[in-house]
DNA sequence: AATAAGTTCGGTAACAGAACGAACTAAAAG
DNA sequence: CTTTTAGTTCGTTCTGTTACCGAACTTATT
């Protein structure tokens, strides 16, 4: 439901201006939008009038200290309409939620239900209305949910495919099914794509509109912005990078499989070349101690990851030149791979890229899901499917990260 | 100049509806432009009234044969503005005139003036001169230039970097001197990007939205699009696929010059490798005559230059999974090599993707630089800078490439 | 007194919808 | 085959509503 039933044009795209001043410029006095949109004083009275009417935003109290009669302020009403958020991993789900004032709040964390299909669908919904309730805010509020998900997300059919980590998530209309359990409109995107808007929200890239942000765990992926956009692909098959032709050699009928890439990148690639070097028997953060401890082939084995890592960025940076690189995932995050990385770039790839590790770490979902949330709850509350009327999310500052529960 | 001074915001949204009905739909009746915008009859008259007014539309005739009235139809003017697209090679310079009904006319071709630098510029000039003067149009009617460059636009210093092919570029502020002698806007963009668009407009992959077009001749590069919008990048150096880390080890330092992929793909990495196997010293174009005459050292050569074509296809599609790829440019418009690379393809990625030679051959850039150059003009003259209100240019149907002069 | 905030009061642009005349086709009546 | 008439569509005119601006005015504060 909009704010209105049919304004006409130019009102809807006022009004998404003052909303727009509201959300980003905090509380702020109705002069002072006047200024800010250059719509005139007395509009801005009427649409604030409007806007109060109908429960959106709220007096906060009155500028003093001005020269001048002092001006009555207002806020956005925060918990009017709220989003949840789902990270939905292998091992552990996430779920918070975020209000219009753009804070994300009530993180929830658990261990994914092992028995996958179905019992994870009514986890999902279940921690939603924890991360709801836990913030006294009426379920009724709830807008929408967004869910990453490991695979990528068929949008058609609402199921996801290529999502080994889950099981039975392959032939069940995830979408409808968790639809019909919370009530609201579901979102379902790749949780490496969340990331990447995450961290171009408020993370390390914020403000930079062509990045890429690279996952590097179990296997290796990324998220692709272009132009302050995310880029899904034809068949949503967009940052599969674990199918870069080299690594080992693409034309193996293996590498059609497992991706010429990922055989190497990889937990299980990292942990064969360290098994045959060595003949010992380790798990990738066990190789990560030993290379502290000063094992030559644990060091051999992570200089190897990290130069197939630099040509892996070589190839995106040649293909859509980011501004700016972020990796994470549970070993892209580790520092002694991301300096080797760093040093090594420059030898294989001519012009400078900038590197980092993900500020946000294991919340950059649910960060990037909220944001992808708000953009779609502004626009239809506010902008009401007006073409070029946008709410912009307002800066980092605003946003608060709650404590995790549990 | 745009249509009206300062209209409202909203008659400028109708005003933009307005024009894209007559733009697309042809002539066009009042009544069926109200059925299509949605706006009253009363409005369209009003506007309509206006756009004829100022020149932009005229009457073409009457509707006959249906029940009731007949209607007076409106086309667009279709000489009212139009504007000049340049395609600068570093042998040869097309130049032609797009109108405002989008049709491509008067395409005009030279060598380029081997002296470069501003006698390129003259050239060019002349060129835009020529074509307007060769289909009738009053030169002032020019609004602005689409050139294509064989190399990186620098869009802050008006320069061309990484321009090899044409000598004096470097240092010159290539848009300020241009926009000098022809007293229009320049626009510069890179000639492989105006392929892209040109390909997306009414070529190979009409109405696929995220798509490569791979140029392959002297050097190999590419350009993006994804969501119908071009991937620029970061320092505009997106889709220099001669950087991609495979084809020669990209960790030596002859790679970071050339590039590891463009010293195997490039002219001079084939002829070389021709050289080397079969000890002749043959150009581009021999080697292929060579291959149609049975030689197995030029079949070699093709089979292995294909691998790396197809490499370079599969990197593209793990990074961005476009749905379609087209190949241009002297080598990569060759049946011989196309096919090759189709059925290497599915051996080193897993999913299909469409393989197509460049429907518009030397032309593409051409065609490119006129989407551009009319997107950017609908805009400035009837959508008037507002945000949504946007002109999307009419299918292919309506263009016509007229013969090349010379 | 100066200044800024906010309201009230015309005035105008833009648009929708109803009513109406004009123009045209098709089919029935002659 | 011609004439008439009914039905349809086109386009204009008129009226009422929405949205906006700007100026004048009131109110509150330093």
């Amino acid at each position: 439901m909009a704010v209105n039933e049919a304004p006409r044009i130019s009102r809807q795209f006022s009004l998404c201006m003052v909303m727009e001043a509201i959300v980003h410029c905090g509380p702020i006095s109705r002069a002072s939008i006047a200024k800010q949109t250059g719509l005139s004083k007395q509009t801005i009275s009427e649409i604030a009038r409007q806007l109060e009417e109908d429960g959106w935003i709220r007096e906060t109290g009155r500028t003093q200290g001005h020269v001048g009669r002092s001006a009555v302020t207002y806020e956005i009403v925060p918990d009017a309409a709220c989003i949840a958020t789902v990270d939905l991993g292998g091992t552990k789900v996430r779920a918070a939620i975020a209000d219009l004032s753009c804070q994300v709040l009530a993180e929830v964390t658990e261990p994914t239900d092992a028995r996958g299909g179905v019992h994870v669908i009514s986890q999902i919904a279940r921690l939603c209305r924890e991360a709801a309730a836990h913030n006294n805010i009426p379920y009724e509020r709830l807008r929408m949910a967004v869910v990453g998900v490991p695979g990528v997300p068929d949008q058609e059919r609402g199921r996801i495919v290529m999502s080994p980590n889950v099981t039975g998530f392959e032939t069940l209309d995830v979408r409808a099914a968790l639809a019909a359990e919370l009530g609201v409109e579901i979102v379902l995107e790749n949780d490496v794509n969340l990331a990447a808007i995450g961290e171009h929200w408020i993370g390390s890239v914020a403000g930079v509109d062509d990045l890429a942000y690279i996952a590097i765990g179990t296997g290796i992926g990324a998220g692709l912005m272009v132009g302050g956009d995310l880029v899904r692909g034809f068949g949503n098959a967009a940052g599969e990078l674990g199918f870069l032709p080299f690594g080992t050699d693409p034309f193996e009928a293996e590498s059609l499989k497992v991706g010429a890439l990922e055989r190497v990148t990889g937990t299980v690639g990292i942990r064969r070349r360290y098994r045959e070097l060595s003949g010992r028997e380790l798990d990738v953060p066990g190789i990560f101690d030993a290379l502290g401890a000063g094992d030559v082939h644990a060091r051999q084995v992570l200089d190897e990851t990290a130069r197939y890592v630099a040509r892996a960025v070589a190839a995106i940076c040649a293909i859509t030149n980011p501004g700016k690189v972020v990796l994470g995932g549970s070993i892209g995050s580790r520092r002694e791979l991301v300096e080797r990385v760093r040093d090594l770039l420059p030898l294989c790839f001519p012009s400078p890229v900038e590197l980092d590790v993900s500020e946000l770490g294991s919340r950059v979902a649910i960060v990037g899901g909220a944001a992808v949330g708000l953009t779609h709850l502004h626009s239809t509350l506010f902008a009401g499917g007006v073409p070029g009327a946008e709410i912009s999310l307002p800066p980092a500052k605003v946003v608060k990260l709650v404590e995790a529960v549990q």
